[in-house]
DNA sequence: AGTTAAGCGAGACGGTACGTCGTGTCTTGTG
DNA sequence: CACAAGACACGACGTACCGTCTCGCTTAACT
């Protein structure tokens, strides 16, 4: 997102490091408390302990100080590997599901969304969220595959889409809650063959 | 939507409906132009040939009148009932894809969601943009049950999210193709008993 | 200064006179405790009970509405013609030193001074200013020419300048009093013939 | 005006005196160009091949370093006594016109009358700068009254207020030449007794 | 036919936020 | 130490947008 010194020695007071975490987390509390557009330049400065100047020297808009402040917040899934689909599947949907609850990240994809239509960095930050929750339940998917707990003709790009979508709809649209019982319902219906007892 | 009159005789000038017809088409377009955000309303008053005085007449705020917009694009689905669940899901899901394509409505959707968290009349906008995807889905898998082509059993509203929220989480995120290979796929999975061909 | 409405029929909203006085009054006010540089145009428009887009509708910048509000605010002195050099001169210049006193008009003189030199708009704004203080006494001294009181070869345009420039060198740079006595000594100096007892 | 190293052995790097050099006609050369308002010291910096601190380790302020820049550039008169008024008149009216010719020095006067009301430090450099020029006159006019070629009753400083006065409102406020046909009708004005034949 | 209440276009207005620029200070690495 | 480079806090600038307002003019329905 920010660009790289290409220079072999570093001139000038470097940036400070300090400022760059004070604004990014002042952002996410901000974004998450009011949303994006209610949140001012000049508050988050002031919340921040920072100057205007700080801030747009790294960022080039509001627009884009967000979305590196939301993509920065996107942890990377821990890698699951129990040797059992369904232990695998009970940590995985555990973390989505925590996930899932409302709070500036969330709250926030709808934007990013809606921006992605307009402007292509917004689009790739978007396409790297999409990818860091969809590949670990791919990959868990591919090894039940290979271990043969998955039908060796199982379509587990659409599985992941019948896991996720749904799971997403609920959140986004419906607003149901997203609970480990409609977790058991789901994947009863589109894993049968896993046979859970709860 | 629009505030009714309920004085018994109707004083003055009358307001112009080609006023009204020229402002909601004009946002449909600019907001699929530029979407919400940085579509303006002293833009969209020069657009429709209308004076600001004229749409805020109509509206209270910008908010109101995308969503009136958006919500009077939307269609209701027509009555779908052949007798057969195949059939029946054919014309439902033909039309449900048809819809899905990139457009106003679609582009705006995710605008909606995010707004939906601050302001209750957004809200209850999406809630009925939700309900007329869902209902006649929901409507034609019940009377499928009823028929006994589907297991009395059947969780008819779990059914109803993972066939809409496959097809969304697509639309939105992974911008991979809705299309009719993927639907059958799709059905395949979730609705096996259905045994299609295609 | 203001561009004229040319048109005939007056449209939209006519601007408030209100503002255009109490943004004028609260400039001078500002200028003459502050000064031009550290007037700032949000105090300003707090001060004048104004908003911003109000003014900047009005003048182009900073600097535009200084100088309009000091050329606003220079009087045209009143016509003095008594008949007689000594009582013609008394009168003006105990108006002239009156206007010389500390005050917004005179402190920030020198601030049109410089920018004259690279704005035209301002250096013809400075030319009315000089050309207002110079006009009656020149007027009064060609008189007294017509009337004999002055020698027919005397260069009234010369005594203009050996009036008012020791004045405005006393003034603006060496800043010793400009008073009764000093005003007498230079008639006595430069006008020998008024043969003044005081 | 720069502040002196008290100190006895001088530690480190010396100042460079080159950057001293260039940093002083940078600032002439800006300021003659676009005023002292709208130079900017990062521009100076550049323009100078300077670093800002570089120019901060010796003047406190852009206003500082104007100043000091403009009194450098201000010579002093050569000393002047040749025995006759008339001819001493002519060498320090010749040298006084020469230097009220446009150039940054007479251009930022302005400037300095302005800040003077709010700066003492600019207050004392402005009276430098009258006294440099009132003090050659001052002592002529002495000396002649000293040889009897002036009345013993003459008011020196009168007249050197009735001589740079004029010259200076020429040259800042009516714009209108200061030349030797000027010079010598305002001494046939204010000094009758010399009876110059030009 | 005249009155009258409301609609309408034009554009001014208050308020809030934006992103930029300028000053003077500070913090690096290098000479 | 001086110096170059450039980050930093602070504060002002001029612009854009929203939703309200105030004009003069127009349009029907009601008297």
């Amino acid at each position: 997102m920010q660009y790289s010194n290409s220079r072999t020695t570093q001139r000038g007071r470097p940036r400070s490091a300090e400022a760059d975490d004070k604004i990014l987390s002042a952002t996410l509390d901000l974004v998450s408390e009011v949303g994006i557009h209610r949140m001012s330049m000049d508050v988050l400065a002031a919340r921040a302990g920072v100057s205007k100047t700080t801030i747009y020297r790294r960022w080039p808009s509001k627009e884009a100080l967000v979305i590196h402040a939301l993509s920065a917040s996107i942890r990377p899934f821990d890698h699951v590997d129990t040797g059992s689909l369904q232990k695998d599947l009970d940590l995985y949907l555990g973390e989505l599901v925590q996930r899932f609850k409302p709070g500036p990240a969330n709250d926030i994809l709808p934007h990013l969304i809606e921006t992605a239509n307009l402007d292509a960095s917004v689009r790739s930050a978007l396409d790297e969220f999409v990818k860091i929750r969809r590949l670990p339940l791919h990959t868990i998917l591919e090894r039940a595959k290979d271990r043969g707990e998955l039908d060796q003709n199982a379509d587990t790009g659409l599985l992941v889409d019948c896991i996720i979508g749904p799971i997403t709809y609920r959140r986004l649209l419906t607003r149901e809650p997203v609970d480990t019982d409609f977790m058991n319902r789901l994947l009863a219906l589109v894993l049968p063959s896993l046979d859970r007892d709860s």
